[in-house]
Parts: structure tokens; C-alpha cells; sequence
DNA sequence: GTTGCTGCAAATTTTTTGCAGTCGA
DNA sequence: TCGACTGCAAAAAATTTGCAGCAAC
């Protein structure tokens, strides 16, 4: 799906559940679907703010005001609440968020470079045959997972990245 | 390895470490050795702090005064860091520490039950697979890991817990 | 015109830091 | 004795809550 669509679908989900569409949700919607990883709040509350100035156009954020940090907070509460967004932590004392999957699709985890903290996505964890195991020998039904690779990435093995 | 043994072998690797083995320390670390899921740092502290009072024998904690939170966030931080306690985190804003496993030894997850937030252990995740692929794939050496499932224990899906 | 969303201020919670006194080795 | 460890106070950082005004529908 491309990120205009990721984009278009999110917005459409918002409206269809009754909740307002309005200049910070737009940017916000914006940033994550454009997102190649898991942004901070302070992050998404930079960069939607970034390049803003009282004296040019500032119609993309809806208004004189930068955006709050409560509001990106309640905004990407609702998004997780409303099953369009997933909360990761890297162990860095704070969550990050990026949009999710539509449900029963594809999902996918993260290789975390512990040097440089670059994020790469990948699918297929494959935990079927886990998870039935699990579900057998411990009388548990495992609805959700969490899995988060850590180690180091090619650039940073070779030195490039110090 | 039997509690007694696990405590002794972090106590051990404390003192060989140059590290000083205090009254909160002790606690903690019988605390930890004890414990059937991993502790949030409120959670040790009330713990260690429990049953304490001035008139009694205090022996156990080393002193008149109550263990400070401060005290176990050190002391959390430092078996982290000696590589003798993992942190965990499930999702609730704060960290959750439980004594590691030596390493090279088996390591484990954990199954937490999202209903009554009971946690259960599990052995043997075989990320084997998973791992070389992605490392084939992605230039990429994977170095650790965090996986959590989340899910309903048979007592809650049962309504034994509500 | 409602009602939800936003910004601002303030409160809460988690974690860290500074410092002086104390206690382990 | 000497320095690491501890408690207390305070700071820093992350997150939530209350409330009045504004804007989306």
C-alpha cells in the first residue's frame, strides 16, 4: 500500500469512527504514514511544527499555534486505541509509534542498530509454530506478540558509522 | 539452579566485581532471585520495606531507615549493567527487572496475560531461523532479543479472575 | 449550534542527579 | 581508614488531567 492510500485510509478510519479531522491529526496522519520507523512523541511534535512561522503559510497545521505535545499524546492514544497505530519501546524510556497493519494482514518487527539506533523493518516473524506449542503446554491463548531484534547494522560494523 | 544457588552466584559475582554487599542489596537481591515474574522498582521497594518496622529486629535491612527508591533504581541499573538483571517492559510506562541468566546459558520470555497481568515463563524461542535469515537478508548482525506474548491465561478465560 | 479538539497550565509518575553522612571491606 | 553506598532533597523527563476557547461537522 502506498503512503498516500496508508494515509487516506487512516484519515477515512478516523472520520468513519465519528472523530474530527482537523490540522494537527492531518500533520500528524501525514508524518507517520511517511515515517520509514517508529517516531517519539517529541519527534512528531518537532517535526510537525518544523519549518513553521507566523509570517508564511500556515494552513498545513490548521492555525496560528505550533501543536502541543498533550495533543500529539491524545492524538496517538486515540490512534492506538482505535487499533491504527502500535506503541514499540526500544529500551529507551519512551514509546514510539507507527502506524499498523489493517488487521489479519502482514505484520512486521524491527532490527534495532544498538550503535547508531537506525531502524529497518522486516516480516515474516514466523511464531505460528511457537505460539502453538505455547498454547499447548501452558494453557494460555497468545493473542499478541512483541518482538523487537537488537544488534548491529552493516554500516556501523564497517566502522562507517564510527 | 535453585534459588539459594541463584542468590548466591549474583552475590558472588557482586563482590568479585569489587562491589560492596550492603543490607539493600542483600534484600533486593533475595528479592529478585525469589521473584516468580519480573518487579517493577515500586514493587521491590515496597517489598523490601515490608514488614519493617523500628521496633523490631531490622537486621535483615541493615537499618533503622526504610530502603529508598533511589537506592533500587541504583542497584537495578547496576545489575543491568553488570549484565546480572534484564529489564523488561510490558507495556505499562514503567520497567520491570528480573535476574538474567548466565550467559550462553538458555534464556527465557515471558506470557503475559493481559486480563489479570499474570506473567508465565517460557524456554526454548528458536529465533535460530528467523535470525539467520534476516541476517542473510538485511547485512545486519542480530546480537539480542525481546519477545513478549500477550494473551489470556486459561483462569481468565475461564472467568475464574472476573 | 453542538460537541469534540486544542493549547496552556498544572499535576502525576518515572527516573536521574547532587550531596553529606554512614558503613563495608 | 577510605571510598563506595545510602537516604534525602531536588531536578529532569515522560505522560496525564482540568479547563476555557475555538473550530469541525
Amino acid at each position: 500500500m502506498s503512503r498516500a492510500a496508508e494515509y487516506d485510509r487512516l484519515l477515512c478510519a478516523l472520520k468513519q469512527g465519528g472523530y474530527r479531522v482537523t490540522g494537527p491529526r492531518r500533520a500528524l496522519l501525514r508524518l507517520l504514514t511517511e515515517a520509514r520507523e517508529p517516531l517519539s512523541v517529541q519527534e512528531m511534535c518537532s517535526a510537525v511544527n518544523d519549518g513553521r512561522d507566523p509570517a508564511e503559510d500556515v494552513a498545513a497545521a490548521g492555525g496560528d499555534d505550533a501543536v502541543n505535545v498533550v495533543t500529539v499524546y491524545r492524538f496517538a492514544n486515540l490512534l492506538v486505541d482505535l487499533g491504527l497505530a502500535r506503541r514499540v519501546e526500544f529500551g529507551q524510556g519512551y514509546y514510539r509509534y507507527e502506524c499498523e497493519e489493517p488487521q489479519d494482514g502482514p505484520h512486521h518487527h524491527h532490527l534495532v542498530c544498538r550503535r547508531c539506533g537506525r531502524v529497518e523493518d522486516f516480516h515474516g516473524c514466523d511464531l505460528a509454530p511457537l505460539t502453538s506449542r505455547l498454547e499447548a503446554e501452558h494453557d494460555f491463548r497468545v493473542e499478541s506478540h512483541q518482538l523487537e531484534l537488537y544488534g548491529t547494522c552493516g554500516a556501523c560494523r564497517e566502522g562507517v558509522n564510527g
